[in-house]
DNA sequence: GATATTTGTTGCAATATCGCACGAAACGGA
DNA sequence: TCCGTTTCGTGCGATATTGCAACAAATATC
């Protein structure tokens, strides 16, 4: 019954992954670029593009195409049916303000990282994260605090579907290492990285839970490392991140 | 040559009018509902919402259908292949900071601005506003400074799209007397909008002109109407809000 | 609890898409 | 400018998708 032939549409399939092949590092395409990045056929690509055109979601100056901001009413429609970023939001903002730090609350996707709220106090990260951002789950503390809630077995395939870049010199690169940490995690309630996604930032993690008990997301904060050892991070932050993730619980269905 | 029939792919546009379906309002949908949004046969929706399902776009209890996170990618696509969020975001930073007021920078999309880079302050508005959020332009001071940019009848259009609401009882809601607003943004060089958005709610916008002079986005700031008359708020407000705009000019391509 | 309505699923003929192959056009380097 | 290379656009047979119609299962209505 799953997947079935005559159940499926190749070219709807396709033109998603013709979306996807703009990045930020290839933001204009040519018909041969997109085949190339997509691996579909230059004809089949080029009906894509000018599908995606012909609707909106792409420009065409007759040479490159660039996707237009009608494609973000496609993931908006993600986060506007999102019930979680405006429950959490009053919360990140009261948490945020309380501690003088930026929180976040993160969902998983696979082997990454989705941010669905922030609330921003100072600039710690190089990279200016906002709703819709997506980072690695292995090196990130909300990432390892939603990992920590998986099976281990289910974590492993996370882990193992994509490569684990040193993003710093201390970040974790083996399976294992980041396994072992995961069960750290899982016992300890939290999760603690030291400048393993960029350096000079620390940041901790604990998990939201909804009432049925189930981790739905992960809560963090994150700030300059050379305004604080980890251990008094510990002590000062996790204390108010644990209430907040406490209080979200009885609101989240 | 444009809309040729052989170079169009059905599918595609098909599954898209299919996600863009999911709403806040109808973030749940069954077969027969979403084809009943779209206007497809319900064995085609069928095919779309099965083919999203199974690569990852859509999850699937057996009755109903939610779009996943994985669509956000779709959208962020755009985000991320948009220079301007990150050019503009430190400009947006300092300028929050420097005059103590939440700053916006959005784009125009038809007949809806859409937020592309936030500075946030204080809360003002009840709803929630990131990146990727969308207002309608006739009631927007960012939306009116950038359909002033445009001609007349191209402005005109993009009013006679849809409905012009009146959000509160000062929303302007009739074509010529927005057309009338217009012409004075156009000749003052900025736009003012007092409390047409949300009750309480002032705020002011100039126009983001990139190096050959055209306009590309807006900047603006709002705050609450009890804080500062209009004329207040234009005194104190516009000088900064020009000034980070004639230094973008120079930064954008 | 029986009947009417809606919904999910499937078969099938008409129709559209796929990807290969090819010619034209644009590009790049000497 | 010339030639080699790449890219674009298109014709076509093989293949996949479309939407109608029909039926069974699930809901709704009385």
């Amino acid at each position: 019954m799953a997947t079935k032939q005559g159940d499926m549409m190749g070219g709807l399939a396709k033109g998603l992954r013709v979306i996807e092949a703009f990045t930020s590092d290839t933001p204009r395409l040519s018909i041969a670029e997109a085949a190339a990045i997509t691996g579909l056929d230059r004809a089949t690509t080029r009906r894509c593009l000018l599908t995606l055109a012909e609707h909106g979601y792409c420009a065409y100056d007759g040479k490159f195409f660039t996707v237009t901001p009608r494609v973000l009413r496609l993931g908006t429609a993600c986060l506007a049916t999102m019930p979680l970023p405006r429950i959490v939001q009053p919360w990140l903002d009261r948490l945020s303000e309380e501690i003088g730090q930026s929180t976040s609350v993160a969902i998983l996707d696979g082997s990454e990282i989705v941010y669905v709220a922030r609330a921003a106090q100072r600039k710690v990260m190089s990279i200016a994260l906002m709703p819709g951002s997506r980072l690695p789950a292995y090196c990130t503390s909300m990432g390892r605090v939603m990992l920590a809630a998986l099976a281990d077995s289910e974590a492993r395939t996370h882990l193992e579907s994509g490569p684990l870049l040193p993003r710093t010199s201390q970040t974790l690169t083996q399976v294992d290492a980041i396994m072992a940490e995961l069960g750290e995690i899982r016992s300890q309630g939290f999760a603690a990285v030291d400048q393993e996604v960029e350096q000079g930032l620390r940041s901790i993690a604990v998990p939201v839970r909804n009432a049925r008990g189930m981790v739905v997301a992960a809560l963090n904060t994150g700030l300059a490392a050379s305004l604080a050892p980890m251990e008094e991070i510990i002590r000062t932050y996790l204390p108010p991140l644990r209430s907040v993730s406490l209080e979200l619980r009885t609101v989240l269905s």
